[in-house]
DNA sequence: AATGAATGAGGGTTCATTCAT
DNA sequence: GATGAATGAACCCTCATTCAT
């Protein structure tokens, strides 16, 4: 709606930085807007509250996120590939933005009950993603038939965030990336028919 | 030390109760105590702070939940059955105490970083098992040694914890504890040698 | 610089008010911004927390007591009269200012030593003007050239503090205005070449 | 009344040390009663309530301070001699007890109303003696017969009160003792016939 | 007499949101 | 549209005092 509003990404962007800099609780609409360069008011112009802006920085970025994975698994040849892929744009993407692999792996966890929800369902399409390739990988012979789509989805999802909460908090230490033929591997073994 | 009085878990019991019904951020310390029967002040005689109280509601309920664990596979045959167990039991304390599954699974992390870590802290212990699980299955030749144990673990604890918050998410609609033994097939042909 | 804000001068005033009426234990933030009109956390936007405003409405208050003290002296003819006129205004400015007196005598004192510092700080200019007539009284041959500069200022201070500290205590039932002529002869003689 | 109580003067001793070491508002009941080697309850078997221990800590201190003082200057000749006596007994006993003077000139002024009157109280029997010291002076013939006696002693005290004051706060850099003489002079040459 | 666990009232401060300009 | 000064509700923790033992 007003998303071609130049203010409005400014916004988004400025409470990415701060999120990522100032931890959830301590990003005071104040501190955004100062960084967005608004006047405090301004914000409601865009938004209707706290919570909207947050949810809205996880809109635009997951939005992004997910569209870059559904992208780059198009032109794959089949599920194995296409989960290769994902795994690796998943872990790529987060890797290659440190802001944003803090601000969603922990610091919008930190929300409550109800913005929780809500990231959930902006989180849906990437488990559509998901779920596309399991049933592809299904058809396509490569995965048992008889598998509990749910389950299966459940542990790539869960695998993955894991992974990269674990990395996260331990301060990206290591090479996320590199580890992504390791689980695809794991994966596709307990899902191969 | 101060485990054996009484009133520590009066108010340990109050206060998983409290988050439970009100949420982390509507649980005033001052709900806690009237929950427990006590004064305000003398939630203070047994905890340092709010965040004391919770780190210790963690810790003394994920000691209880892994001890049981720990106990209940210490008789299992090889490391599958092992598993099955851990699985079983994973599922089943937390589908039998409700206020406990949304404390452990939702509130506790809407925590500060800084309690995350405390919290990561408790759970070590339950990594340690399930890594102790993996090493076995691979002495005894069920899984490939060439696992990467970490990669391996965080497959297991981020399926598992990830079926747990869904199904608490979607307010325990299903049976949880019905979907060990497909959770379970999954992992271990993921595993197998 | 927030001083000529009007919200400024209100809070101070109402400050004053609040202490001489509550006492200094007595006066929550919240009864002087019920006084000042203003909302409590008005009270934040023009003093950082409680402690500054009770320095503030000192700095100002007394400020303002030793300006209209040099004021007054720089017209009179030699140290002699300079110090009667000092020891008169003094008398009279609290005389005048019931709420003041009691502030600056009694309720301030009762604050912590940080607190307390910074009173010292603010009063260092009016212990100057008191240096600058001894030194001149010096010059002009009426005091002795050997005295003890920071034990006559003592003396002086001490003296006056004491006397009207008294007077407050008594509940202001005696003339303080009448005593200067007294004190001062006893203090020239005190010093006089 | 409970005064030869051991357990009396054994809570004395420790409020002083315990306010001089942590100031008026950080001596809590509870870290005297520790200091003391007594239950807290124990504390109110000897005083109504704090504010009770803290009246009694400068009755006997102050009872003391002024018993020396009026011991040492019965045996002096003249009221300048015991003017003299009275000034050095009055810094040497602050100047030999750290603690003492951290309390009476610094900490315990820090208190409400209701107790700085009762303080005041404590203390006429050392004004008494003062007012007497003057008395003898004008019938000796020593000091004009026409002084007002209340302003006399306002500003002999007021003067060695400052002058102790400002020395605690500079933490006791110089030598205060050493000062007798020239306040003793100054003071004597205002008074003088 | 002595203990010390328990009590519970009280307040400075933050910050999301509004609205007059 | 944009501003930013003003609002005011909300809450953790301390500590003097009590009283059952």
């Amino acid at each position: 709606m007003k998303k071609n509003k130049p203010k409005y990404n400014t916004i988004i962007e400025a409470a990415v930085e701060v999120i990522a800099e100032n931890g959830y609780h301590g990003s005071q609409v104040s501190k955004i807007a100062k960084k967005a360069g608004v006047a405090d008011g301004t914000i409601y112009l865009y938004f209707k509250n706290k919570e909207d802006i947050l949810v809205s920085v996880f809109e635009e970025k997951m939005g992004q996120f997910i569209e870059e994975i559904k992208a780059a698994i198009t032109s794959k040849a089949n599920a194995n590939e296409k989960l290769l892929t994902l795994i690796e744009m998943h872990f790529e993407q987060l890797a290659a933005n440190h802001h944003l692999a803090i601000v969603t792996q922990l610091e919008l966890r930190q929300s409550n009950l109800g913005l929780r929800m809500q990231i959930n369902r902006v989180l849906k399409p990437y488990l559509d993603v998901i779920d596309a390739v399991i049933e592809q990988g299904i058809g396509e012979g490569l995965y048992e038939a008889s598998l509990n789509r749910r389950l299966v989805r459940q542990m790539i999802f869960g695998t993955l965030d894991e992974m990269v909460t674990n990395w996260v908090m331990k301060e990206e230490k290591y090479d996320l990336v590199a580890q992504a033929p390791d689980v695809h591997r794991l994966l596709i073994k307990a899902l191969k028919s």
